[in-house]
DNA sequence: GCTATAACTTAGAACTTAAAAT
DNA sequence: ATTTTAAGTTCTAAGTTATAGC
C-alpha cells in the first residue's frame, strides 16, 4: 500500500482538531433544520409528479397503522385511568357508608355506641391524610435535606398520590371489640359460681367452657366459630352488625369465674398487619453524595422512615444516626447482593441456548425494557415512549424438533417460527421505528466467529485486487458520464478516509446524519489552495450516532475539478452525488470483485494500517510495555482513520489537572532535588573526602530519578490528553483483523492477554487458534 | 429500476468492576 | 483502608447490505 494514500500529515494533523468537534455539532442544527426545509419541498414535488399509487395506500396504510396503535395505546391507558378512578370511587363510597352506618345505629339505640366505633372511621381518615402528607412532606424535606448533606429525593415531576389499595384504609369491616351487653347494665350483672379448678376437673372444666362456646354461639344464632372464614384480602366475612343485634337481644346470667380464668368465649380477627411499602414515583431519585442511586424497594423504605423523622431532633443525634445508618446499610447490601446472585441465576438459565451440539452464550437475551427512547444527536423522536413488550409482541424461533419455550402464564407468543436460514432466536417489532430487534448468539459463539472470519477474508481479498481497482476508479474520473464520475469520486472517498458508504434515511425519522453517497455540497468546502497545499477539500459533517467528521485533504486535481463540476449550479442541501446512491456504489463493487461492498474497504484499510503501523513502530530490543505502547500508537492511529471518537470523560477535566498538579509538584521536588545536588557539589569542591562525594553521588541518583518521574508523568499527561476523544474499542472489536495482532503478539513475545482481555479473546478464538507469527493480512 | 424491510454489523454511552494511587 | 481512575460489560441505537415485491 502506498503511503501517502491513507494516512498522510494532513489526515494526523487534522485529527488533533478533533478536540472541539463535539463541541460543534450545534453549529450543524441551524443547517439541519434548513435541509428538512429544503427536503420537505423537493419530497411534495417528487410526489406531485409521481403520484405512484401503490406508494401512496402504502403510507396511508401506514399513516392509518400508526394511528391505530396510538389509539389503542391510548384507548387502554385511558381505561386503565377509568378503572382507577372508579376503585378510588367504591373506596371513597365505602367509607362514606362506614361513616353513616353507625350514625343509623345510634338512631335506634339498641346497641349502644362503643367510644372506638364513633372514632375509628375518623382515625382512617386521618390516617390517609396523614400519608398523604406523609409523601409531600417527604419530597419538601427530603429536598430540604441536601443542605443537611445527607440524602434527597428530587422534586417529583408529577404529584403523585399515594395509591391507596386499602393498604393504608382500614379493613372494610370496622373491627370492634366484642363488648357483652352486661356493660350498660352492670348492676344485672351476676357471675356464676364456679370452684377454682383443680387438675381433675380440668377436662370437665373444658368441656364446660366449649358448652359457654356453643351457648354464645348459639344465642348469637351463628354456627359454633363465627368468623373461621378467612379470606384472602385478609377480613373475614361475617356482619358485625348482625352479631350486634343477635348479642343486645340475648340476655344472660353472668357468673364469676374461678381464679384466673378470664373468659370463656373468645373470637376475634386476627392482627391487621402494616402495610406494605408502596414504592415512591420513578420521578423521585434518591440521591447520596450527591450522585442518583438507585434503591432496592426495602432500602427505599428505610430510607423514607429516616425522611420521615428528618424535622424530629432524634435525626441530629448521634446514636441515632450512627445506628440508622449502619443498618441502612446492612439492609441494602444484603438487598444487593441478592440481586446479584438473581442476575447470575437468570443468566445461567436464559443466557445461554443449544445450537447444532454446542452450548453458546446469547448475545442479549434480556428484552429491552420500556422507557423513554433517547436517539443519538438531535433525534427527532427523543423522549418518545418505548413500549413494554410482551410476550404476544414476540416471535420464537426454533427447531422443529427442539421444545419450544413456554410463554409466561397466561400469555402466548405471537408466532413460533423454524427458519434455520437466520441467526436469531427471538425477534419482535419495535414501536419507535418500527424496526425489528433479535436476540442473537454472542460473539464467542460459532455463527459469529464465522462469519467474522469471513469478513476478513473478503477484506484479504480485496487487499489482492485494490491496486487494479484505484486505477480503475482514477480512470473513471474523467469518464463521459456523470454517474460514473460520481461513482468513482466517492469511491475514493470511502478508500482513501474510510467513508461510510452512507444510505439516504427518512426525513423526520432519524437524526440528520450522512455517509459518503449522502454528503451534500453544504458538508464540503473546495479551497484551491490552503496553507501552501493545492486543491484542498473540507470535509464537515455530522456521521453515524451524530459524531463529526472534520477533516481538511489534499486531493488529486481531477477528483478536485470533478467536486467543482459536481457543485455546479446547486443549493447547499442539494447532494453532492446527485447520481449516486448505494444500492449503485455496492452493485458495481460486486462486479469489481465478489462479495466487495463498501465497508470492506474500511475493514480492509483499518486492518492493514495496523499491520503496518505495528511494522513502523515496533521497536526490536524495547521491552514489553513499550511494545505495547507502539501497539496502542497503531490502534490508535486506526481508530482515528474510522473517525471512531467518545465524548471526553466526564471527570476528564478534573483528572487533568490533578495529573497537572503532581507534574508540578513533581517539578518542584526536581528543583529542590537539583539545588541540594548543586550545593552537595560544591562541599564536595572544598572538602575532597570520600563522605562528601558519596553524598553527591546519591544527590545526583535521586535528581535522575525524579527526572525520570516527571518523564513519565508528562508522557501519560500526553498520552491522556491525545486519547481525550478517541476511542480505541470499536476498531479494535469490528475492524481490525484479530490475526494481525495475534501474529504480532507471537512474534515479540507478547502476552496475548495484554492485547485481549477475556471476553475480546474469547471473542477471537478462532483468530488466536489460527494464526502463527508470521502471519500476513 | 424503486421501495420496503429483514437481517445482520457497528457504535458510543452508561453502567459495573477491578486496579492503582493515596 | 479509602478514594480515584481505568478497564470491562451491557445496552441498544444506528448503520450496511441483501432481497422481495412491485
Amino acid at each position: 500500500m502506498s503511503g501517502d494514500h491513507l494516512h498522510n500529515d494532513s489526515q494526523i494533523e487534522a485529527d488533533f482538531r478533533l478536540n472541539d468537534s463535539h463541541k460543534h455539532k450545534d453549529k450543524h442544527k441551524d443547517r439541519e433544520h434548513r435541509h428538512k426545509e429544503h427536503k420537505k419541498d423537493k419530497e411534495k414535488d417528487r410526489e406531485k409528479s409521481k403520484h405512484s399509487n401503490s406508494e401512496h395506500k402504502d403510507s396511508e396504510k401506514k399513516h392509518k397503522e400508526k394511528e391505530k396503535t396510538k389509539h389503542k395505546d391510548g384507548s387502554s391507558e385511558k381505561h386503565k385511568d377509568k378503572h382507577k378512578d372508579r376503585d378510588k370511587e367504591k373506596r371513597k363510597e365505602e367509607k362514606d357508608g362506614k361513616l353513616k352506618k353507625p350514625k343509623n345505629k345510634d338512631k335506634d339505640k339498641k346497641v349502644p355506641e362503643p367510644d372506638g366505633k364513633k372514632k375509628k372511621p375518623k382515625k382512617e381518615e386521618e390516617q390517609k391524610w396523614k400519608c398523604i402528607f406523609t409523601l409531600d412532606y417527604l419530597m419538601q424535606t427530603l429536598q430540604h435535606s441536601l443542605t443537611n448533606n445527607l440524602f434527597l429525593f428530587s422534586p417529583p415531576r408529577i404529584k403523585d398520590e399515594p395509591e391507596d389499595d386499602g393498604y393504608f384504609a382500614p379493613p372494610k369491616e370496622d373491627i370492634k371489640p366484642l363488648k357483652r351487653p352486661r356493660d350498660e347494665d352492670d348492676a344485672d350483672y351476676k357471675p356464676k359460681k364456679i370452684k377454682t379448678e383443680d387438675i381433675k376437673k380440668e377436662k370437665k372444666r373444658k368441656l364446660e367452657e366449649e358448652e359457654v362456646s356453643k351457648e354464645t354461639s348459639a344465642l348469637l344464632g351463628l354456627e359454633f366459630g363465627i368468623g373461621t372464614t378467612f379470606e384472602a384480602n385478609g377480613f373475614r366475612e361475617f356482619n358485625w352488625s348482625v352479631v350486634e343485634e343477635k348479642l343486645a337481644c340475648v340476655q344472660w346470667e353472668e357468673e364469676r369465674y374461678p381464679e384466673g380464668i378470664k373468659w370463656k368465649f373468645l373470637e376475634h380477627k386476627g392482627p391487621v398487619f402494616a402495610p406494605p411499602y408502596e414504592p415512591l414515583p420513578e420521578s423521585v431519585k434518591f440521591y447520596y453524595d450527591g450522585k442518583v442511586m438507585k434503591l432496592s424497594p426495602k432500602a427505599e423504605e428505610v430510607a423514607t422512615f429516616f425522611a420521615k423523622m428528618l424535622d424530629h431532633e432524634y435525626t441530629t443525634k448521634e446514636i441515632f444516626r450512627k445506628n440508622f445508618f449502619k443498618d441502612w446499610f446492612e439492609y441494602f447490601l444484603a438487598v444487593f447482593q441478592k440481586i446479584k446472585e438473581e442476575n447470575e441465576k437468570l443468566l445461567k438459565e436464559y443466557g445461554f441456548c443449544i445450537m447444532d451440539n454446542h452450548k453458546e452464550r446469547i448475545a442479549n437475551f434480556k428484552i429491552e425494557p420500556p422507557g423513554l427512547f433517547r436517539g443519538r444527536g438531535n433525534h427527532p423522536k427523543m423522549g418518545m415512549l418505548k413500549r413494554r413488550i410482551m410476550p404476544e409482541d414476540i416471535i420464537i424461533n426454533c427447531s422443529k424438533d427442539a421444545k419450544v419455550p413456554s410463554p409466561p402464564p397466561g400469555h402466548k407468543w405471537k408466532e413460533v417460527r423454524h427458519d434455520n436460514k437466520v441467526t436469531w432466536l427471538v425477534s419482535w417489532t419495535e414501536n419507535i421505528q418500527g424496526s425489528i430487534k433479535y436476540i442473537m448468539l454472542n460473539p464467542s459463539s460459532r455463527i459469529k466467529g464465522e462469519k467474522d472470519w469471513q469478513k476478513y477474508e473478503t477484506a484479504r481479498r480485496l487487499k489482492k485486487c485494490v491496486d487494479k481497482i484505484r486505477n480503475q476508479y482514477r480512470e473513471d474520473w474523467k469518464s463521459k458520464e456523470m454517474k460514473v464520475r460520481q461513482r468513482a469520486v466517492a469511491l475514493y472517498f470511502i478508500d482513501k478516509l474510510a467513508l461510510r458508504a452512507g444510505n439516504e434515511k427518512e426525513e423526520g425519522e432519524t437524526a440528520d446524519t450522512v455517509g459518503c453517497c449522502s454528503l451534500r455540497v453544504e458538508h464540503i468546502n473546495l479551497y484551491p489552495e490552503l496553507d501552501g497545499q493545492e486543491y484542498v477539500v473540507e470535509f464537515d459533517f455530522l456521521g453515524k450516532d451524530s459524531i463529526r467528521y472534520y477533516n481538511k485533504v489534499p486531493v488529486e486535481k481531477r477528483v478536485f475539478k470533478n467536486l467543482q463540476l459536481f457543485m455546479e449550479n446547486k443549493q447547499p442541501e442539494d447532494d453532492l452525488f446527485d447520481r449516486l446512491n448505494t444500492a449503485i456504489l455496492n452493485k458495481h463493487l460486486q462486479d469489481l470483485m465478489e462479495g466487495l461492498t463498501a465497508k470492506v474497504f474500511r475493514t480492509y484499510n483499518a486492518s492493514i494500517t495496523l499491520q503496518q503501523q505495528l511494522k513502523e513502530l515496533t521497536a526490536p530490543d524495547e521491552n514489553i510495555p513499550a511494545k505495547i505502547l507502539s501497539y496502542n500508537r497503531a490502534n490508535r492511529a486506526v481508530a482515528i482513520l474510522c473517525n471512531h471518537q467518545r465524548a471526553p470523560p466526564k471527570t476528564f477535566e478534573k483528572s487533568m489537572m490533578n495529573l497537572q498538579s503532581k507534574i508540578d509538584a513533581k517539578k518542584e521536588q526536581l528543583a529542590d532535588a537539583r539545588r541540594d545536588l548543586k550545593s552537595a557539589k560544591a562541599d564536595a569542591k572544598v572538602m575532597k573526602d570520600a563522605k562528601t562525594k558519596k553524598v553527591v553521588e546519591s544527590k545526583k541518583k535521586a535528581v535522575q530519578r525524579l527526572e525520570e518521574q516527571l518523564m513519565k508523568l508528562e508522557v501519560q499527561a500526553t498520552d491522556r490528553e491525545e486519547n481525550k476523544q478517541i476511542a480505541l474499542g470499536t476498531s479494535k472489536l469490528n475492524y481490525l483483523d484479530p490475526r494481525i495482532s495475534v501474529a504480532w503478539c507471537k512474534k515479540w513475545g507478547v502476552p496475548i492477554e495484554k492485547i485481549y482481555n477475556k471476553t475480546q479473546r474469547e471473542k477471537f478464538a478462532w483468530a488466536i487458534d489460527m494464526a502463527d507469527e508470521d502471519y500476513e493480512f
